[in-house]
RNA sequence: GGAGAGGUGGCCGAGUGGUUGAAGGCAGCUGCCUGCUAAGCAGUUGUAGGGGUAAACUCUACCGAGGGUUCGAAUCCCUCCCUCUCCGCCA
């Protein structure tokens, strides 16, 4: 959610940046509504004021024991206004609070004008992409030849778009997991957490899935209850409604979690192999920080999220996303796309993002300045440290061989047993 | 699932219809005192939204959430949420 004080006195200059959005936003809705609201605050809060006082002498002349009728006749009619002006207001702040709700974070001022993904730029790449000198296969192939991940059996239980990792599949989903958060943790970067899986809608609100991508989500029949898109959810919103003191800022979180998306909308995209799936696990960096930091915190949860690519020895580059392809709630955003041979280009497999005060102002997440002062909003942001299904398939394709079968990068080996390469048997 | 107890400010905790934004304590801040520390004394400290060029000031709202009763609600009524204890069930 916007600074509403800052969206008043700035309409025009915020209009223009949420334009580069390419997004359609509703402000002229906003100067009205708000005028409205305040107009009639105004009046219903005189009409208390006077209530107020009326209600007090009625209090001291009951006391003493005189009559107070002709003071009930005025104040019987002014709590009949009251109520119906009150009503008025709720209205007026229930429509703006929706506009505010559905309105999008402003573009950090260094981010790329661009209308979509092809105008994302990027900033650097890191690896050497391997030349095959055979043609690289696809890593539901590469995974179905080895009988480590079977997306067939997976959609007899579920359906498509839903994975079956199998032996070693399994085994390096898992380790990869295990090798994320260690590396995370070690130096006590960041505390590991293991979150609700599942969260209630105040959560959704307050990192800005909701009200406005409801249908992204999955909800549980019955209850108020929906499956996480991504720990961003449940981490972020740990620390709903408090004020944490600066001098325990930044905050840095790391947690695992499965995240569930119905990715409505994406019919015909990566339908093939594991790349875009109703549930997929993955490893997340989710931190707070003070307002002045955040834009270097988020230069370091990158590079944290880099990290892992690197120890993995998988070839990626690092883009910066364009105010057009920029999601709802980000202010900046730096994607970690890795390197996919079967397709040879780059595919994402991480999202790191500075929110500023959106997400802390709708979840209401402040501290209190070192030295006492009034709380100020922190900033949130978070990354993934990595999409693991997705690190799946860039280790299926990257080290795959001729004869079929799959090296292990040497720093996943001790997470699996010691394993060295995945073959037929 | 059954029975009971409870949710009050940064924390603890009083408060069953009017002078309570809320006693008291802790913590914080400011002074005084003090060789230092500790202690002591006095004062002070909530959040949000309006009005005001700003400060001063001022108004409104807020005692889990939402409704209701009333001239007036932390206090009475209803619904919901959460926490705790006991019993049952269960990985």
């Amino acid at each position: 959610m916007l600074d509403i004080r800052h969206l008043r006195e700035n309409l025009e200059e915020v209009e223009k940046r949420l334009a580069t959005r390419c997004e359609s936003t509703n402000l002229a809705d906003f100067k009205v509504l708000d005028e409205e609201r305040r107009g009639l605050l105004k009046e219903v809060e005189k009409l208390k004021e006077r209530r107020n006082k009326i209600s007090d002498e009625i209090g001291g002349l009951k006391r003493e024991g005189q009559d107070v009728s002709n003071l009930l006749i005025e104040t019987k009619s002014l709590a009949t206004r009251i109520k119906e002006l009150d009503g008025m207001v709720s209205e007026k702040k229930d429509a703006l609070r929706r506009l505010m709700l559905t309105t999008p974070n402003l573009p950090h001022p260094s981010v790329p004008t661009g209308m979509d993904s092809s105008e994302n730029v990027e900033l650097r790449t890191w690896g050497e992409i391997r030349d095959f000198t055979f043609e690289p296969k696809e890593h539901s192939e590469i995974g179905s030849h080895l009988g480590i991940i079977d997306l067939e059996r997976a959609g007899k239980i579920a359906g498509a778009r839903f994975a079956l990792y199998m032996g070693a599949g399994a085994a390096m989903e898992r380790g990869l997991m295990n090798l994320m958060l260690d590396l995370h943790t070690s130096e006590d970067r960041y505390i590991e957490l293991l979150p609700p899986f599942m969260v209630h809608r105040e959560c959704m609100l307050g990192t800005g899935q909701l009200p406005k991508f409801e249908e992204d989500l999955f909800k549980i029949e019955g209850w108020e209850h929906f499956l996480i898109p991504t720990a961003e959810v449940p981490v972020t919103n740990i620390h709903r409604e408090e004020i944490i003191r600066e001098e325990d800022l930044p905050l840095s979180y790391t947690a695992y979690t499965p995240c569930f998306r119905k990715e409505a909308g994406s019919h015909g995209k990566d339908v093939k192999g594991l790349i875009r799936q109703h549930q997929f696990n993955k490893v997340e960096l989710v931190k707070f920080t003070t307002p002045d930091t955040s834009y270097d915190e988020l230069e370091k949860l990158t590079a944290d999220a880099e990290r892992v690519l690197q120890v993995l020895g998988l070839p990626y580059r690092v883009v910066t996303l364009c105010t057009g392809d920029l999601g709802f709630a980000a202010a900046k955003t730096y994607d970690l796309e890795v390197w996919v041979p079967s397709q040879g280009k780059y595919r994402e497999i991480s999202s790191c993002s500075n929110f500023d005060d959106f997400q802390a102002r709708r979840a209401n997440i402040r501290y209190r300045p070192r030295g006492g002062g009034k709380p100020r909003f922190v900033h949130t942001l978070n990354g993934s440290g990595l999409a693991v299904g997705r690190t799946v398939v860039a280790i299926l394709e990257n080290y795959q061989q001729e004869d079929g079968s799959v090296l292990i990068p040497d720093a996943l080996r001790k997470y699996m047993r010691g394993m060295e390469k995945i073959g037929k048997d």
